[in-house]
DNA sequence: GTCTATAAAGAGATAGAC
DNA sequence: GTCTATCTCTTTATAGAC
């Protein structure tokens, strides 16, 4: 397994946060340790411990990190939309691509949330809330000035836009036959027009 | 924690693969113990391994339990169902109440599939595929025969239903404002109808 | 900032009596 | 089928030299 590829003019601290968070996602947060991190550092074991005050900080540091680029990404990228619907399909499409541009520390952040305990789970879930929150202004501007259906509660349209759009952190191939950005359009689709033909009779 | 309510009449085997997959939603599979599992079924470690041939044999057995009940229930139900839309109706609604109906198995079996070696692993993604093949052959069929659009690819299709269905199992709170085959629902509605308003000219 | 060495605790699993 | 007792290995983390 090669790790350190393209890390190179990095701090040993981030680069600590890359290649926890390949281990993490592949093998578990508690199935990975401080070893093999240190290990593919090429540093020692104790080296690990001036940089970080211990295995969850890495946990704790790499979510937070995550999250944080997912709340400037898009929120920057709405910022620049006017249109409702637009701005829930900007919002659709750099959700995906930033998430699978960095699929370690999103998918570590995801699956081992449960991992981490008192101040730094407290943490990191506000930083989760704030971006779900601002998905959920999202949808909800488009049942009010736009064309989303009010019908089902906004709680409800996130769940299952979020359902959608996190899930395929598990399934996605880099060398798969659509890159991020068409995953993306598709999932997009998918969501806003659903599964069933328009224009036909045999809706509802 | 109480874990050990209604597990009365049930053989100590059946009872460590309810505790261990409480355990292992919770906590995750590396970070659950043989230990904590004993003692929550009030006997000894030691007991546990006459039962069982290893930790990793808990898992793969509340997986493949888990697998099995998901294929014979929507199997049995979507052969009573002639109409393509109402069989993939039908699948959606039985997938989200047979999967709520045991949160800590589905869970278990979703998140931690990556823990599983060898020949464990190999029998567990068999089940797997088995199962995402029903899937697809009613999406499939819903292109051929009924109203499901074939612009997406049965593969996408199949993808962003099983994203917004089985990532449900780590929100669902059972106290929550809606029973599962409510929210079976609501997640059906959404999939196959969108989150657009229908009949407007703004679609597209 | 990195190392050697080690502490202290917890893990999965087994032997053998009852 | 369950127990006591224990083995063996691995874990996170720290002390202290360089």
């Amino acid at each position: 397994m090669t790790i350190e590829a393209s890390t190179a003019d990095q701090s040993t601290a981030d680069r600590a946060l890359i290649v926890a968070a390949q281990l993490f996602r592949t093998k578990g947060y508690s199935a990975s340790t401080t070893r093999e991190i240190a290990a593919h550092l090429g540093i020692n074991k104790a080296t690990l411990y001036h940089h970080f005050g211990g295995k969850e900080d890495l946990l704790h540091d790499l979510s937070a990190e995550s999250l944080k680029r997912m709340k400037t990404d898009v929120a920057i990228a709405i910022a620049s939309e006017t249109d409702p619907l637009s701005r829930l399909r900007t919002c659709i499409r750099v959700h995906v691509t930033t998430m699978l541009a960095d699929r370690d520390k999103h998918a570590s952040m995801l699956f081992e949330l449960r991992s981490l305990t008192g101040e730094r789970a407290a943490h990191v879930l506000e930083l989760r809330d704030q971006y779900e929150q601002i998905i959920r202004a999202v949808l909800q501007e488009g049942q009010e000035r736009g064309p989303i259906r009010d019908d089902v509660a906004v709680k409800y349209l996130a769940l299952g836009l979020l359902n959608m759009l996190n899930w395929t952190i598990f399934w996605f191939e880099p060398d798969g036959d659509l890159a991020p950005d068409q995953l993306a359009e598709v999932l997009a689709e998918l969501f806003l027009f659903g599964a069933v033909e328009r224009g036909n009779s045999s809706d509802q």
